[in-house]
DNA sequence: TAGATATATACCCATATGGACATATGTTGT
DNA sequence: ACAACATATGTCCATATGGGTATATATCTA
């Protein structure tokens, strides 16, 4: 049972559902996954170590560029997907997730601008 | 967002998945909920009052007992309904859930027994 | 090779969490 | 009214969590 309650885990706190949407949608790499949730490097990173180390989402350098995707072939994975699908086919009822869902479109604004920075 | 996240949460701690899904089969009281799952009545009551604050779960009188059921109704509680429809209609995966609710058919064995002794 | 960029991680801290134990409150039966 | 039962709750504690800051590591560019 250990696995379905870190599944609700996983998605029990805001800045990683937020990730995990994203992911959802495409692959980024950190910096652009900063950039649209305006969230700290570190943060995201760690989110994402944690996601990696659940293997939820896998890593692959590009160039000077990590990029992180949801590994959606895993069979343990089955039901977080079916709940990010749910999401997703619900965005109308969570405003932050559609917000961040449209700033996918500025996401190459944030490559090269990775300086770590919240603005407020 | 909070109110997805809270769902979320409520669903991340064993005891209380367990507790849900019980009360998702049937209305049950505390000292058969104590019974079934084998845990302290004081740890079964302060789940079961932080599900009645977040109104997911009502309490009713029954004479000496207190019945607990889910409340079906509320629109906020839609996406947790969802999700318990979902962990029933694949309990083969989920032996603890199925076992507990195997248990179910004993409940009347834990009512005036209830004297918060949990076995080993 | 030096400096800038991108990412990971260690450390610290404030906060939340959940259970055990003890106890209070409410109910029933005698 | 008293004893037994059912439930709620307060207190304490060990643990987990998540973010900030600082720093380490890796890559790229000039």
């Amino acid at each position: 049972m250990d696995k379905l309650t870190n599944t609700f885990k996983v998605l029990s706190d805001d800045t990683r559902l937020r990730i995990l949407m994203l992911l959802y949608m495409q692959d980024l790499c950190v910096c652009q996954i900063c950039g649209i949730l305006n969230i700290s490097q570190p943060s995201v990173s760690k989110n994402l170590a944690k996601l990696r180390d659940m293997n939820i989402v896998i890593d692959k350098r590009k160039e000077k560029f990590i990029e992180y995707s949801i590994v959606r072939d895993n069979h343990d994975n089955i039901f977080l997907m079916s709940i990010l699908t749910q999401l997703q086919d619900n965005f109308e009822k969570y405003p932050i997730l559609l917000n961040d869902n449209h700033k996918i479109m500025d996401k190459d604004h944030f490559l090269n601008l990775c300086d770590n920075k919240v603005t407020n």
